[in-house]
DNA sequence: TACAGAGTTGTAATGATTACAATTTAGGAA
DNA sequence: TTCCTAAATTGTAATCATTACAACTCTGTA
């Protein structure tokens, strides 16, 4: 499916921008931030706003087109690809690499050193849901 | 064992200050922020600097006495609970939850409303080891 | 008492993100 | 086409968590 339909599909009206900077996203496995989003699509729009991209991101991960992914602490990630994997962040190279997560060993993660694991998961808990 | 003994095995070296910052993230369940432990603490050492408390987290995870938890992507958490386990981000009240998550069925989250799953590992890819 | 090193403090700087108002663009109606 | 409206985009300023850094304080020891 192209971009343009996809993101209709999604409720987002597909500006030329959104088409670039979504395209970005699905074509990388870097898991790039806001800052480096913006400095690949400058090169093809040269009068990108850096609030453009911010706001672009916002409004697809709040429509489940993006994964977030606030692994550092320092910069937030997006990732194009939604379905369920886990994400391995390198502490010395600070690239994010994608493993499967489900088999009884990790898949994906041979000859890395994993030194921390965590799971997170979001949504809403039992009094949220209660008191709405 | 008492704190400042615990903090010595792990090469710290156990001030009162420091003393007070991990009671108070061992005798809590909810995650604090730097901003919550600096107010919570403050009432009791009334000059105490939120750089201090800044320090001292870094020391402790640096240590290995503290889980970092970069959840909501606003502000870093602390747990002073080092075992593994998952943790729940309501996006309602922005509370944080514990559960076990190894498990075929999670157990500590029964009517929770399950949005978002992340699994984040850390630490060092196949390339930095073969480069250090 | 004097000294050294570590702990603590406060201020300033950094940097990611957001708020917001202004400008531009796209598409429909007259 | 021209006008109009809403949404998209832009740029600047503000916010806020975190870090850098230099000054000060405390503790223990010779």
């Amino acid at each position: 499916m192209n971009t343009a339909n996809l993101l209709m599909d999604y409720d987002i009206k597909p500006s030329v921008i959104r088409i670039m900077i979504y395209d970005f996203l699905k074509g990388t496995v870097s898991h790039p931030t806001v800052d480096e989003i913006y400095h690949h699509i400058l090169s093809e729009a040269p009068t990108l706003s850096k609030t453009t991209v911010y706001n672009s991101v916002k409004l697809f991960s709040e429509k489940g087109l993006l994964k977030v992914l606030p692994i550092d602490g320092v910069q937030i990630r997006y990732d194009a690809d939604t379905s369920f994997h886990g994400h391995f962040y390198c502490e010395c190279c600070r690239k994010v690499y994608d493993f499967e997560p489900h088999k009884a060993q990790e898949t994906g993660l041979d000859g890395f050193e994993i030194e921390h694991k965590e799971v997170f998961y979001s949504g809403s808990c039992k009094n949220c849901i209660k008191n709405n």
